[in-house]
DNA sequence: GTGAAAGCGCTAACAT
DNA sequence: ATGTTAGCGCTTTCAC
């Protein structure tokens, strides 16, 4: 790599000089600026993040760090998408971590993006209590969360109405007549499941069907996970007339269980899921489900997170958005 | 941050111990190594990776850049996954540049990454021309290239057999009956749309039906584009009885837009697929598809390129894995 | 307007 | 077995 003091050579200058024409604040006599981006072009130099960084602590480095549970999870892609259009916008470079469900892996994450010395970071953490997260929060770290909140802490958060939009799916089943809804809900631990579990109970009691505990399934918010506990409510004695997905890989599972079970949707069962997705037409049947904004929630989280890096005393937000049941042939 | 001095101070050595005890290579007094260790704890200090990066070039700096060109296409997403898994195991973190198939925001990216001082990449070029890349790879970055090669120059690459993968897609369709078949190919630069072109004329050539020019159709690898082809099709005045995508996002457009007008499939169009998702069977119908181990290429390519790093001269090797068609009920 | 020099946190000779 | 020191490529006072 050539580096700045090949450029200062070449053009006959210091290096101080040369840094200066780069972030062209001081005042630089012309015909030296000129030379200087002579040498520049010629060389093809390019100046080096990575001591950028190293040197001025503080001072935007243009590396953020995104933090997801789950790249298969087309929710998060989608999410992941916003962010980096803003990121790209504004020059910034993402490094992105996938911790997959794993707590020891989002952990190792959270060190290496520690030790990158990023200006930010964009995370939808595995428990909002997560301790390391909170003490990176404290040490000035800007962070956005999306998805989930962190307790304890004064954070940007940007997430989705999820009781209510729960809430609206089961409704929906239950006025277009199904009285059994079984919910497949994902990792109890992570808030949109209890979140969405509450919607649902409560919209259960609203229309005064009783609540069947047998019918509450926790898993772990895989595809894996709903194909399990999918098998198991159809076998039971009395397996339920409709399921509520907890999530975009559930409802996949779920899907493709009923077909392998040679159940007829939405006549055996139906199916609503949250997450939507641009392909849901296209399955069998065309999917209702709960839409959530996540290419709005990505932009939104990438752009709270670049006015905080240069702006580390504006207020915390929290940015609630709306979801939206699109309903289609499966229930 | 606390840095190693502190470390030092509070341990009462000089940073050079704290450096050996950090790397365990050198002998280190087993007294002296517990006093550090303690500080270490007790600081809860975190070596910076950035650090570390500027000072040894050519040493491991353990991160490794990845150029996927579309986020959103599920193919990406495994490969993606299969790289983090042996990343992971082998304590690296991965930049992710999603280029988008913006061939600007690509070479931005790489010039991101090339002064990120990466230790290696994985990439799948817009181009197999990429001038940036090949410069990149002639000053000595180790690079994988997967899914598309780089000409001209000596690289890794881990791709599968597209040209047999269509013959045998098409084949497949003729042999089930199906005499007008269109075909919707990916971006006309991109060297998988070439390579399947050419599988998909000799399939038709070795059954002796007729190529129609105007079943050929080149768009731009996304879904849109899968839509406004798959519907000039279908409005042709002899449109085609089978439909073969040459992506799954396209696959994705063409299911939509026969579901839309209204059309069967397969009865009145039959539709299989370049890539098979581990949801193609929740599809409407079932999606006939020709699978490529999207995972194991992320796998392997994540391999080779840690081999590379470590070995800058072991001979190049190109890995060609091989598809597997999955016949549903789509065809 | 420009240069010299200190230092960011670390590694790797070279001393001791 | 441990310490001293010179950089890696850059920014940023402080001089001139």
């Amino acid at each position: 790599m050539t580096s700045m003091n090949d450029v200062a050579k070449r053009a006959g200058v210091s290096i101080a000089t040369v840094s200066r024409v780069l972030n062209n604040n001081s005042n630089v006599n012309d015909a030296t600026r000129a030379k200087i981006l002579k040498a520049i072009k010629e060389l093809k130099y390019q100046p080096s993040r990575v001591a950028k960084r190293l040197r001025s602590k503080g001072i935007s480095s243009h590396l953020v760090g995104i933090l997801v549970p789950d790249i298969r999870n087309p929710f998060y892609v989608d999410v992941l998408e916003g962010i980096e259009e803003v990121a790209y916008d504004h020059n910034y470079a993402l490094i992105m971590c996938n911790f997959g469900q794993d707590e020891k892996k989002e952990k190792m994450y959270l060190e290496i993006l520690q030790s990158e010395s990023i200006d930010g970071l964009i995370a939808a953490p595995a428990s909002e209590d997560d301790p390391l997260l909170r003490k990176m929060v404290k040490e000035g770290l800007p962070v956005v969360c999306v998805d989930r909140g962190l307790n304890g802490v004064k954070v940007d958060v940007v997430l989705v109405n999820n009781e209510r939009g729960a809430y609206n799916a089961v409704d929906h089943l239950v006025k277009s007549g199904y009285k059994r809804i079984a919910f497949i809900a994902g990792l109890s631990t992570i808030p949109t499941s209890r979140w969405r579990e509450k919607g649902y109970r409560e919209a259960l009691q609203a229309n005064h069907i009783p609540i069947d505990e047998e019918l509450i399934k926790f898993g772990d918010s895989s595809h894996e996970s709903g194909v399990k506990h999918c098998s198991q409510l159809l076998k039971m004695t009395h397996p339920p007339d409709a399921i509520f997905a907890g999530n975009n890989l559930i409802t996949l599972g779920v899907l493709e269980t009923i077909h392998k079970m040679g159940r007829k949707v939405p006549e055996e069962v139906a199916v609503v899921g949250f997450d939507d997705m641009y392909w849901s037409n296209s399955l069998n049947p065309p999917l209702t489900a709960v839409r959530q904004p996540a290419h709005e929630i990505g932009r939104r989280a990438g752009e709270l997170l670049l006015q905080r890096i240069n702006d580390k005393e504006r207020p915390h937000i929290q940015m609630i958005l709306e979801t939206e049941l699109i309903v289609r042939k499966s229930t």
